[in-house]
DNA sequence: ATATCTGCAAAGACTTTGCATGAGA
DNA sequence: TCTCATGCAAAGTCTTTGCAGATAT
């Protein structure tokens, strides 16, 4: 397993004519430092225990705009409520889709089995941007499914 | 191009313990008329025109009924509310995948290029339910980016 | 210095729930 | 007849907006 160098993106910020402040680098930092796809309301909940200022709305505001600025994906799994990853090139997973059980929610990550993917996605986005004359900038693939705890 | 049969739903409900009821009928003509992505909102609106006691409760209900009896599928394009369409095997569009403008929200159907996709999927499905352990039973494949007229 | 950013409170949008009435089979 | 389904009203969730005070550069 190879390690990656990635992408630094504290310097994004001043780049665009943003501010680096506090509730961002924390945002970031605890989208860095977990493995799971958190809520607004889980990213507000990790912040607060060492930044009990942090507010709500700040962090919607926030990821907003992280959003925009392709720092930070934004994923529906039909649960009601958005949850976020850090993007690619500004994560140790590096690139990945999931699955999600339609029991229990989970949502397994899982980067194997690119290789189809990348020769799918080739052709595909070749084709649809010509014949549609759309311009594709990314794309969503996720699998559906049960779980093997909640088939037992 | 072939003319496919479609399969009939009436029949669906009665064999699950349901009943087949004007909201329900309605819904699904709504559906199986248009060639658009509707919310609950629409399909609500659509339907008052020719049945005004309908409820938007109802329209609600009936569609996660729907959904999970597989004759509708729920799918969200990331504007905040969920778009409903016949599941490919009630629907004259059949199987199709989305393009969905990130500008102005435009859902563009395609159900080209498939030979690449149906190859993808059989490789990818097969190696990540052994892997995982995972029952897969349907996927989502969407592709981002700027429609022609968002790009002038 | 000054334009940006924050946090609170309030509002907004979509969706779900409770309950009495109505309607399929 | 006897459940199941409906419609209204109210409540619940997630998310966005308005604004005065605070902050980054």
């Amino acid at each position: 397993m190879r390690r990656l160098r990635r992408h630094h993106w504290p310097g994004q910020f001043r780049g665009c004519g943003y501010r680096m402040t506090r509730p961002r680098e924390a945002i970031m930092n605890v989208l860095g430092k977990t493995k799971d796809h958190l809520s607004a309301e889980d990213i507000y909940q990790a912040i607060y225990k060492f930044y009990p200022n942090i507010g709500l709305t700040t962090v919607y505001r926030n990821l907003e705009l992280l959003v925009d600025m392709g720092l930070v994906v934004k994923f529906d799994f039909g649960q009601g409520k958005a949850k976020f990853e850090l993007a690619d090139a500004y994560s140790e997973k590096g690139h990945h889709h999931h699955l999600v059980c339609k029991k229990c929610s989970r949502v397994i990550d899982y980067s194997e089995f690119m290789k189809d993917e990348v020769e799918f996605l080739k052709n595909t986005e070749k084709g649809l941007s010509k014949k549609y004359d759309f311009e594709i900038t990314d794309h969503i693939i996720q699998f559906y499914g049960f779980c093997s705890k909640c088939r037992q």
